[in-house]
RNA sequence: GUCCCCAUCGUCUAGUUCGGCCAAGGACACCGCCCUUUCACGGCGGCGACGGGGGUUCAAAUCCCCCUGGGGACGCCA
């Protein structure tokens, strides 16, 4: 039996968000750093907005970014027949009531005590009503909650104990009205009955661990660790939310990231450090995070979302990366721009060429281009260096290109002084030919540029840029 | 409204556990300079914070209280 024991519990009823994603990385680095257990679980019980495709976001994005799990994914739809023998079990000890009001009776008392300021909480009209006088009718299970005393929650990621007053809390429904178990219901059952140690999770839950306790305790099952971790804001501050459309273009959904050339050990890595650190530490691998993570390193305030700083770990990790690799990953972005390029040699050297000078493979797509097809002419770039004097001397750059065999670096750069000499030295030529070749003022170096390209391309482009000029 | 959490540079954080090593360190961003065929990379330097007020103490970013500010939760959602 592991030490440690965490789960991952998403609802598949919506995108997967950063926030979700940094608690299962860190409940997950826990389990691995403690050479325990991670599991899986799909938290599906409401019906009404889970979807098979939100589960397999979830599995897709824990895939890619390298989180493994060593059980499940367990689905509660599944388990539907020991959550109710478990509630059944609480009203046989007295332990939860069946209640009888309807929702609108429930709404509309809702509002009275809004409107009168106070907490909005159940009543507990059915609490002492006998358990024979609402047979039949239809009902929901609610939790007796104790009446006084208070809860103690010791946070491992706090290093607190927090006390709560019984009185505080709501007799909460454990099984509703169509049979279907709620969230503080099950959660306590599943991390019983599959051992969970410890419960790591956003610090949106702490109003709710105390009720979790106390159903512990009425389950008659030992109450597990917590942990709850600070959430992760937007850039405006606040919970981040949910933006409309799709979850490809919503930064705070983790599908944002592959989408956009991301790397997963850069998201990896900005995770880990956003609420968590190790010093002066910024770079972490993988395989460092699992050795080193912790709950004492554990930020406790809530921090925001910085997307120039992923950005600048993500070109960290372009620049550490198998150029093979990075070529295979950059494919899809290719074909994106209309690009058919093939794995291969060439393509490994165009990385390398972009390595340094991308931030991400979207960025690494776009400053590729130019070895692909020609593009256009940026207009202040031609302004500026390809003018009418320009023209004969790319003209002759073009000629003498056409005969240097081999095409090496040392041959170009020969050739081009030679022709600069030509012409009455002192000439700048690197800038007009670098737009005559890529049609913009930044590239790499020229003659790696010039290399790839091939001394026919280079000359065709030389002598195209020439002619446009004359035109 | 009630309950709960939090509080160091613009942002992420180190330092808080055992108060003194902190005239507060690192990283991102920003601004200079260097390198340089462009753009980057890299190097060097700069800007920049303990929210406020009370305590406790020889000594507080570190401990206590209050205020303020920020966030979360109050569902037959999770």
């Amino acid at each position: 039996m592991p030490n440690v024991v965490t789960r991952f519990a998403p609802s598949p009823t919506g995108r997967l968000t950063i926030g979700g994603v940094r608690t299962a990385l860190f409940s997950w680095l826990y389990a691995r750093r403690h050479e325990g257990k991670f599991i899986l679980r799909i938290e599906d019980t409401d019906q009404e907005r889970s979807t098979p495709e939100n589960v397999q976001v979830i599995l897709d994005s824990l895939s890619w970014l390298g989180i493994d799990w060593d059980e499940g994914p367990y689905f509660q739809a599944r388990r539907m027949e020991l959550y109710r023998k478990e509630a059944e079990r609480l009203v046989a000890e007295g332990k939860a009531y069946r209640c009888v009001c309807t929702k609108e009776e429930l709404d509309a008392r809702r509002k009275e005590m809004e409107a009168r300021k106070e907490k909005p909480r159940y009543d507990g009209r059915c609490r002492s009503v006998p358990e024979a006088a609402k047979a039949g009718l239809p009902s929901v299970i609610r939790f007796r909650t104790p009446p006084d005393g208070e809860t103690e929650v010791r946070d491992l990621v706090l290093k607190k104990t927090i006390v709560f007053r019984n009185s505080e809390l709501d007799d909460l429904i454990l099984i509703r009205s169509d049979g279907w178990p709620t969230y503080n219901f099950v959660v306590a059952v599943d991390d019983s009955s599959m051992r969970v140690t410890h419960v790591l999770r956003g610090d949106d839950h702490l109003n709710n661990t105390p009720k979790q306790i106390l159903i512990y305790d009425a389950l008659g099952y030992p109450v597990p660790h917590f942990g709850h971790f600070p959430l992760i804001h937007g850039t405006e501050g606040g919970k981040m939310s949910k933006r409309e459309g799709k979850d490809f273009d919503d930064p705070s959904s983790l599908g944002y990231y592959p989408r956009h050339g991301f790397l997963p050990e850069a998201v990896v890595n900005y995770l880990a450090r956003l609420g968590w650190g190790h010093g002066d530490q910024e770079i972490f691998t993988v395989e460092e995070l699992k050795s080193l993570f912790s709950l004492e390193g554990t930020n406790n305030s809530a921090s925001r979302f910085d997307m120039t700083k992923l950005l600048h770990l993500d070109a960290h990790w372009i620049k550490a990366a198998d150029p093979a690799r990075l070529a295979r990953l950059l494919l899809p972005f290719l074909k994106d721009r209309g690009i058919e390029a093939s794995e291969g040699e060439r393509l490994v050297k165009v990385v390398r060429t972009l390595q340094e000078r991308s931030r991400t493979l979207e960025e690494m797509a776009d400053a590729a281009e130019f070895y692909f097809r020609e593009k256009p002419t940026d207009p202040k770039a031609s302004a500026k260096f390809l003018t009418p004097e320009i023209a004969p001397v790319l003209r002759d750059i073009a000629e003498a290109f056409s005969s240097l065999d081999p095409f090496t670096p040392s041959g170009m750069e020969e050739t081009l002084h030679a022709v600069v000499e030509r012409h009455g030295g002192n000439l700048k030529v690197h800038q007009p030919i670098r737009v005559a070749l890529t049609g913009g003022t930044a590239s790499p170096g020229l003659f790696e540029v010039m290399e790839i390209l091939g001394r026919d391309e280079v000359v065709r482009r030389l002598g195209g840029a020439a002619g446009r000029i004359g035109a």
